[in-house]
DNA sequence: AAGTTTAACTTAATCGATTTAGTTCGTTAG
DNA sequence: CTAACGAACTAAATCGATTAAGTTAAACTT
């Protein structure tokens, strides 16, 4: 085993002082010619790379972000994570990552972990359960200490920071719309309880593009389950009761797992999508565009949320007077992608 | 904007050294229960965590796993990272999580990165391009400074180090003999081309089981793919080429995604599945799950090769002798997940 | 009473870098 | 001939922790 090389070995081999060597590294017109290139020639020769945890004691910034996020298996969550990998890279950050998987307890452990000294500044989406308990002590403390805090996706109030999201409300009144444009008029809804933020921004959208055509809301139309996140038994059961019940012709989803099972529904049914009935969800997954019939979606676009948060992030972090910077939210536009569960406009 | 609070101000404040200090917060008998009790009141009250840079530094070990995988939106890739996760956490490590994008620059420089202090062993699924470039320099560089390296699902010979793979032959057997078993007799294969390893190892798995129920293999019904990742619209047209020439009775991929598009194709054309023609996939995946119908998959236990494969590198990091230690290599199981795309047996 | 122990601290080295404040020696000015 | 200056280095402080080695004064031994 090699030990890897330092300043110190560098120094004591050429027999030179350290701060010689580092100097000549840096190019310091203090070393002379002759001895920098004598320097830079054996540090390349040994392939001498700085050791990071030594510079980020010395600067105390470590160039990395800590990303906190609910769970990694999940599609949106991962495509803001290549968006915020992709321009962190750019600007020459690293990026630690951690899951909370949707608790309070670990979200604060890995905050407090990675507050300590190994990142500069975070970006999370905050769990559900943080969520419900309504405790933010731990982003509240970070803060305090000077790190900048971006949150994404599930954001709450009142907390110091900047905010990325996602124009749930414009994006759920996108879908919608383009079901009444095309024809629908009995359009259901299947989303999730109001403490979940996005779940209730979606319903709002809904309303919304009801509103604007003049259809009057039904609360029978609207489906509010206790997950956003996955598919448990009891919701399938809830959505086949929904669907068969209601003779709709139409369904929005707040994501594509309610709208997957809505179509199994549909399909035991009888029901042709999208001649019978036409479907739209939110979040454009591999499901909505693999699927048989292929489902119209809300894109999120989440790699552009991902390199916006990271963006927000490292501006933060790069200018002086960051303190006194105002918070703001950013909103990413989203856009409907049409597949084959709606159809065409003007036919 | 509070400084974070340092052994050195609590020196300073409580009127002591450093170092007195330093070991009444790690119990040290050297110190009094007097002023030991008044140091860790005071560090409590305060919130005093230690600075785990300055800790890496001295300790020259960071206890951070380092994983680079080629991408992350990847559902597999995902459930073995929530697997390191869930290991690393109990055996309290952290995870920093690099991408290679599938390119050999991005892999080495992702590495040469973490190797400078920031991790203290690696995790990695080789990129597309490492593999047909085969250059390895930076897996040996890294291995050579005495940093373990455990490879996962891509790996590559020829390495000193140990790996964890999933066992692609006997998977893809178990769901090609499936279909048999089911009464298939004309099955084709959807793969990747032989340089990427699993395709080449789930092409063998199918040879494999053709050969043990006396089945003669057709290179026509063997379409290899030069890209497993995704589904490209050059792929699309082979496979609908494919599916379309051939009237086959079963059909085995490698990947979800083709097990979709011929899916697609099938219906089109008028097939029923499982009753004309039955599907099964290697992965177990969203869409094998939610697909109508529901796709029999071999299923990958991404998690549970997570968890080995942090578990490995772990156990290397902290035995002694680990410089002596053997390499080996340890399988993960799959399992054939049965859906609606084949038929029952003994029906 | 002189020497030895010991309890309870403090000093200083260390990890690997950067940087400010010296130091040394040759050259030039007066 | 010597003071001043600058070129080219080196020493030492620093980041925040740990720990081996050293210090001090009280207690104990004989």
């Amino acid at each position: 085993m090699k030990r890897k090389l330092t300043l110190k070995l560098i120094a004591k081999e050429l027999g030179v002082s350290i701060s010689t060597v580092s100097k000549a590294l840096r190019d310091s017109p203090e070393i002379s010619e002759e001895t920098r290139e004598k320097i830079k020639a054996y540090a390349k020769l040994y392939n001498y790379k700085p050791n990071n945890i030594a510079l980020s004691l010395k600067n105390r910034r470590t160039n990395t972000i800590g990303v906190i996020i609910p769970q990694i298996v999940h599609h949106f969550f991962t495509t803001v994570i290549s968006g915020i990998e992709q321009e962190a890279r750019d600007r020459n950050y690293n990026v630690i990552i951690c899951l909370s998987n949707n608790g309070f307890d670990k979200e604060v452990e890995n905050m407090e972990l990675l507050a300590n000294g190994s990142t500069d500044g975070f970006i999370l989406s905050i769990s559900k359960e943080t969520m419900l308990k309504e405790d933010y002590h731990h982003l509240n403390e970070v803060i305090e200490q000077g790190m900048p805090v971006v949150m994404f996706d599930r954001v709450v109030e009142g907390i110091s920071c900047d905010r990325v999201l996602i124009d749930d409300k414009a994006g759920a009144k996108k879908g919608v719309s383009h079901m009444i444009r095309t024809g629908c008029r009995k359009i259901g809804i299947i989303t999730s309880e109001d403490y979940i933020s996005v779940g209730r921004l979606r319903t709002e959208g809904y309303l919304d593009a009801l509103d604007d055509y003049g259809i009057a809301p039904n609360d029978n139309l609207i489906l509010k389950l206790d997950n956003i996140d996955d598919l448990t038994e009891e919701s399938k059961k809830r959505i086949e009761e929904f669907v068969t019940k209601n003779d709709l012709d139409g369904i929005f989803t707040v994501n594509e797992f309610f709208a997957v099972h809505a179509t199994r529904v549909l399909t035991k049914l009888g029901k042709k999508i999208p001649e019978d009935v036409s479907i739209v969800c939110f979040t454009d997954g591999q499901l909505s565009e693999n699927m048989i019939p292929s489902l119209t979606a809300v894109s999120q676009h989440g790699e552009e949320m991902g390199r916006k948060a990271a963006s927000i992030l490292i501006e933060k972090l790069e200018r002086e007077d960051s303190e006194t910077a105002p918070y703001d939210t950013a909103y990413i536009d989203t856009s409907l992608v049409e597949r084959e569960s709606t159809r065409k406009l003007n036919r």
